[in-house]
DNA sequence: TCACCGCATTAGGTTGACCAAAAATGTTTA
DNA sequence: TAAACATTTTTGGTCAACCTAATGCGGTGA
């Protein structure tokens, strides 16, 4: 049974509030993913029947170990291509955390998984291009926004 | 007004099939998205009325300026991202043509762009290094694919 | 202990994107 | 030039994801 874009979402939304504040809210899910609770309800009710959730009405809510499992390898997807975006590319934080948090979703495993590899070889073997590179991003960055 | 990814997927084969075939036709765009015509109709339709494309029924099919536009960025994305994917991580042309597909529909232009520059700086500052680590990467895969 | 209030849920409805089947149009060929 | 075929369009329907308004539940303070 596959699981779409937006029940990823869903599971790893659920999964960063059992790591952060340990119970899992309906209000809360709906204010991270910007939606109303109807709409939370709904996609609880899914994932339940799918077996990624742990779910009876006005219940606990609970990640099962395949819910946990999707959602991990999610949330791991999207730390690593925020740090790449932000290590090596030194795009500004907000910006690289937008773009992993769509990408995550699709982005094969090899692709993340090299650009690991890449990021130690590159700091291993070159760490002094990287950084220079890095520099004259920033200093580029600092020109457009001038100083107050 | 804004366009959805999907529609933004629409305007990008319709623009391929115009620079490789001349004439866009519904059967071909179907084709292409993986859908069937009444489906490729109905966004035909939707198109037209954002001033995208110019449509007439049973009449030739074309992108209009604002459409080109959004279909000639998303396209040079997808460009852009592939050849990262291939020349820099050493994905497989594959698996870096589906990343790059759906990747380029949520990209920040900002992200890209350091893609290329970061591309370039490494390839004049450090060839020796990304020839390396190319090699590698291409041995350890050759060795999950054994030779028959 | 019960009334109240915040939160969760249900009911009912919208929208975007898709489809199969049928109808309309365009094109080709006998 | 008209029949046959291919392509496009319409019709009518599904499904996922969302919403507002109304209702139901359960913990807290008077």
């Amino acid at each position: 049974m596959s699981v779409s874009k937006r029940e990823e979402e869903y599971l790893e939304a659920m999964y960063i509030l059992h790591k952060n504040k340990g119970v899992i809210r309906v209000k809360d899910i709906a204010r991270m993913m910007n939606v109303k609770p109807p709409s939370v309800v709904d996609a609880l009710k899914k994932l339940a029947e799918k077996g990624l959730i742990e779910y009876e009405k006005y219940d606990r809510i609970l990640l099962t170990e395949s819910g946990m499992e999707i959602a991990e390898r999610t949330y791991s997807k999207h730390v690593l291509l925020t740090q790449f975006f932000i290590d090596i590319l030194g795009i500004p934080p907000d910006i690289a955390e937008q773009d992993a948090c769509q990408f995550e979703h699709y982005v094969h495993e090899i692709t993340v998984q090299r650009m690991k590899e890449f990021a130690s070889f590159i700091q291993e073997n070159c760490s002094y291009v990287l950084k220079q590179f890095l520099k004259e991003k920033l200093e580029e960055e600092d020109q457009k926004t001038p100083p107050r």
